[in-house]
DNA sequence: CTGTTAGCGCTTTCAC
DNA sequence: GTGAAAGCGCTAACAG
């Protein structure tokens, strides 16, 4: 038992070749086309073994270490965790392995230097949006191919994916518009975030295409407790609006526990509506109307980019194309009067 | 720019040494005891080099990864995110890194044995309450000192970490019995989930213990759709319970929305309670009562369990010590009458 | 088609 | 105290 791991060596024992020859057959290297009958051989011997390549080995070798690392600044929010999901997936398809860095509290150049400076991975995706865009430069300055931004753009950075936050912010307007809404007020988080201000452009665009007073109000956090924070000043203001859209779920959920706090009926006094679904959504009262963004495919389409990158590929930023979804649920309705 | 990583050799010709005496130095190897002029000399070149070892190197030579897996069946439940993170920030503290396996709709198999048996890992912390007994128990038997459960145990299987999960769902029943309830009702996950069995084994230990009527009903999931319906079931009954304890946080929303569904008023009607805390717990409507547990400490303990294992140590089954915190919101009060 | 020969960057005996 | 040399398991030139 816990016998020692299979190298290539005892393969090539096995089948009676060369170790080179193994290893340019299981890696299906094109100058290593044996005759049908030793790669057979190869191939079984392999297999019967169990072999596997070692990655370190590998890594050392060839300086590829078919790692990827992914900086998270924890997994405060849903979509953190979609966006590792949909990494870990897309990574392992491509026989990469993933490495975790979070730094919630941590300085987040620590973790990604800490990563990339130990040869641990081939490239990094950054998906936190708490670093500067400054000090992300500098970064990207230093690791030229080998950074992709998640969920996130910044100027002087080619390799990027995102959503369309924008779109999907107008969506919610003209739903709302379509319901007989005149008069809507958009809840953010600190436009820190350029996921938020994706969103906050989207909104006010699509309110003055449509001819709707829109107003917007900025708040220092994107969780339930700034969306509450934020919906309890934007109900007690003077002229409340009809509506309200969330910047993001978690704010979504905080905008109805405001609204109810504050006695103010969902949906038959004011709509509420968010960008970026979740399952509890269902579960909620009411139960959230919501505008869905393919928030997994943000992972995947990261690794491909930076499949691309590592293969001397240039960069480039990706918008993931899928169409914002508009989920009604009970929380939308047409204004009072 | 992104000039070649510094490596021993860079550092001992700046030191003007040899690279044996590097590496003992930087790594305080206790036969590398330089004298202080020298041993001043090479720390400052390999501080000044911006040096780090490479991982594949030290790893091949070594046969330490210095690499921790951590397998999960995805981010379906907030605890799994809270694993992760408990896992990575303890890891990066021994100096470790994690990569991640997950293992969704695939074959937790491959991911567990791709890891392994490509020598990416030292080992493998196991979260995924999905695979069952004799498949872990099979593989643990062909990596003997390097396998960790994570939220789990499993007979024959010496090392792992849980919570007190049996104690979590006896202070929901003392808290309820605390506020009068004679009639209460557990809605737990499968028996095929660990937690779901010692939760479910509170319960019941201390609905005796206090000499209440209890009952339990076992759903297929354990999210939020599961508990919306078991609580379903189990408010439509002949003699309804004046008192609902959900498995998990999610069940714990689904049993709110089924409540409010059936038009049975909580708390005035009936009391809710969930084991597991959640930072939404705060905005369901009524707020959540709930007993939390203390799910991040489950990742870090489980690395040290694995650097005990790593390091030639003895496996032990380990269970957080923290005691079950009750947090009393709105859902819980005394019954009706 | 297949084998030989060098290392990748590091740790680890074993010398001096 | 320090250096020399070997080699972890693999890939990549170059031969044949």
């Amino acid at each position: 038992m816990a016998q020692r791991r299979p190298t290539l060596r005892d393969v090539a024992d096995a089948a009676g070749v060369h170790v080179s020859l193994v290893s340019r057959v299981l890696r299906n290297d094109p100058r290593g086309f044996a005759s049908e009958a030793t790669r057979a051989r190869i191939l079984r011997a392999a297999e019967e073994l169990g072999y596997r390549a070692d990655v370190s080995a590998r890594g050392l070798r060839s300086s590829k270490t078919m790692t990827l690392g992914l900086l998270l600044p924890g997994f405060s929010s849903p979509v953190y965790s979609a966006i590792a999901h949909g990494v870990e997936e897309r990574a392992t398809r491509h026989g990469y392995g993933v490495v975790l860095g979070t730094h919630a509290a941590g300085d987040p150049h620590e973790t990604i230097s800490d990563l990339v400076m130990h040869g641990r991975v081939d490239a990094m995706l950054v998906a936190s949006g708490r670093i500067e865009d400054a000090a992300l430069r500098r970064l990207v300055g230093r690791l030229p191919r080998s950074v992709v931004l998640v969920n996130r753009q910044v100027r002087g950075i080619a390799a990027s994916v995102v959503l369309r936050d924008g779109d999907a912010a107008a969506s919610a307007v003209a739903h709302l518009v379509g319901l007989g809404h005149r008069s809507i007020c958009g809840v953010f988080g600190p436009s820190t975030l350029d996921t938020m201000v994706r969103r906050r452009r989207g909104f006010t665009r699509a309110a003055r295409a449509l001819q709707v007073e829109a107003s917007t109000l900025e708040v220092a956090d994107r969780d339930s407790a700034a969306g509450y924070e934020g919906a309890v000043r934007v109900l007690r203001s003077r002229r409340p609006p009809t509506a309200l859209v969330a910047g993001t779920f978690p704010m979504g959920i905080g905008v109805l526990a405001a609204a109810r706090d504050e006695g103010v009926a969902v949906p038959a006094e004011v709509s509420v509506l968010s960008v970026h679904n979740d399952q509890s959504a269902d579960y909620l009262a009411p139960r959230l109307t919501t505008v869905s963004l393919p928030a997994e495919s943000l992972g995947a389409e990261a690794v491909e980019l930076a499949m691309v990158l590592t293969s001397g590929g240039t960069a480039r930023r990706v918008v993931v194309p899928d169409e914002p979804q508009l989920l009604v649920r009970e929380s939308t309705a047409p204004p009072p009067r």
